[in-house]
DNA sequence: CTCGATTATTAGCCGAGCCTAATATGAGGA
DNA sequence: TCCTCATATTAGGCTCGGCTAATAATCGAG
């Protein structure tokens, strides 16, 4: 009997694997088991054995030491879970007053739970839309995800104007300050100068200058086809 | 140590255990372990298990072969997930299309996923109902329940009229009759006959004649207060 | 090419929560 | 009172998904 074939519900942890595992291999490299380790928290050997379980159902495809890529299978079953994520992100901030560094613990846990009727229901609340409120694209319901070139703000040229598109942060505190200081999808960004080595990134957003650590210019992906 | 000074949060599972046994035991009577059983489809070993597990923990009192009661703390719990879950149904039906038959899974999944924050903020959208699609009343944050009293149609005399109030009904297909012939808390409702040996039950709703079965009867939770 | 460091896997354990089979308890009829 | 039957509990086992300790593979430096 194949394995591949059979197809009780993903466990929640499951899930958080192979939503772990998507997003640690860009344009399909594989993931090595310490990242997804440090990525859900977990020790390897529980990482190991894992996979070991998901590569027996056909939702990834192991090469022992040397990482994981998801199957076809896999793969859509992580884009379910993103689109879920971002949707019910979405759905928070929209409707429930939520604000975009409140919104990510309560999607984690409500993307196990909702069905995919809920999914679309809010989906359709919501208009149908791209992006999430870190502007995050939303995979369509059949697995389809836009793959828009973009440029960390740290590697666009001084002099250069630029549309903030998707901003790569998680934590809380710094969410806050981003959003404070206008710096959310959507926002125009003139970069004014870099420090040399790494360092800091100074630049105009609407009518102030704001200096930035290269770290978070990492984490600001931008739009470069708008330059002025 | 005292374990029922130890709070880690409940597990999905004792969740259910301790809604079913507030649900078994109505004004503090204790409910049984083949009730249990029956009620979450478990095997009665399973049952037997999990409540040495929950008396252990505070949650429930255990008198060996004679049933279970909630503790006070087992009670609190209880009513939280009582309160999220009805929420949870008001929220879909007000907000997101769902009708009163198909609410029921969804929120039943939700109710375990959710935040306290997001419970108050859906509660603060729908302007704190007191009850739930079904009349079902929403326990307080706080765990105060309102308790009205309330008459099973089936015992309602012949020629009184009343309010309906609540509609304990769960499979999804009587509830769409109920819908459709208008039989929803609220509404207006005249006993005409009762057929003996607890039979059929003939009912004026609005200007069309209807008549029910006796179960049915039975799972129509009226208010003889209003009669005239 | 070999050695040491890093990374991955295997071995073996645990707890939660389910199960079936076996046993114990308690309640009602003879 | 005693026996039978329904109900409850105990015994023992399983899976999932964690863990630590021990082992194996790979990689990079010399």
């Amino acid at each position: 009997m194949s394995a591949a074939t059979t197809h009780d519900p993903l466990t929640r942890s499951v899930e958080d694997y192979l939503k772990a595992i998507y997003n640690l291999s860009p344009e399909g490299r594989p993931a090595s088991t310490s990242d997804i380790a440090n990525h859900l928290a977990r020790s390897a050997p529980s990482v190991s054995g894992m996979i070991k379980r998901l590569s027996e159902q056909g939702l990834l495809e192991h090469e022992p030491y040397r990482g994981v890529q998801l199957t076809a299978e896999g793969r859509r079953a992580a884009l379910r879970m993103i689109r879920r994520h971002r949707l019910i992100e979405a759905y928070l901030v929209a409707f429930l007053g939520y604000t975009w560094d409140t919104v990510h613990d309560e999607a984690e846990r409500l993307e196990h739970a909702v069905s995919d009727a809920l999914v679309e229901r809010m989906a359709d609340a919501l208009g149908n839309p791209g992006a999430d409120p870190h502007g995050e694209p939303i995979p369509s319901a059949d697995g389809v995800i836009e793959e828009v070139a973009v440029t960390p703000l740290a590697l666009v040229p001084a002099g250069e104007t630029v549309e903030l598109r998707r901003v790569e942060v998680t934590q809380p505190d710094r969410l806050r300050y981003l959003g404070s200081v206008g710096l959310r999808p959507g926002a125009t960004v003139t970069v004014l100068e870099h420090q040399p080595f790494e360092g800091p990134i100074t630049l105009r957003v609407g009518e102030q200058e704001r200096v930035i650590g290269y770290d978070l210019g990492q984490a600001l992906l931008c739009d470069r086809s708008v330059t002025r």
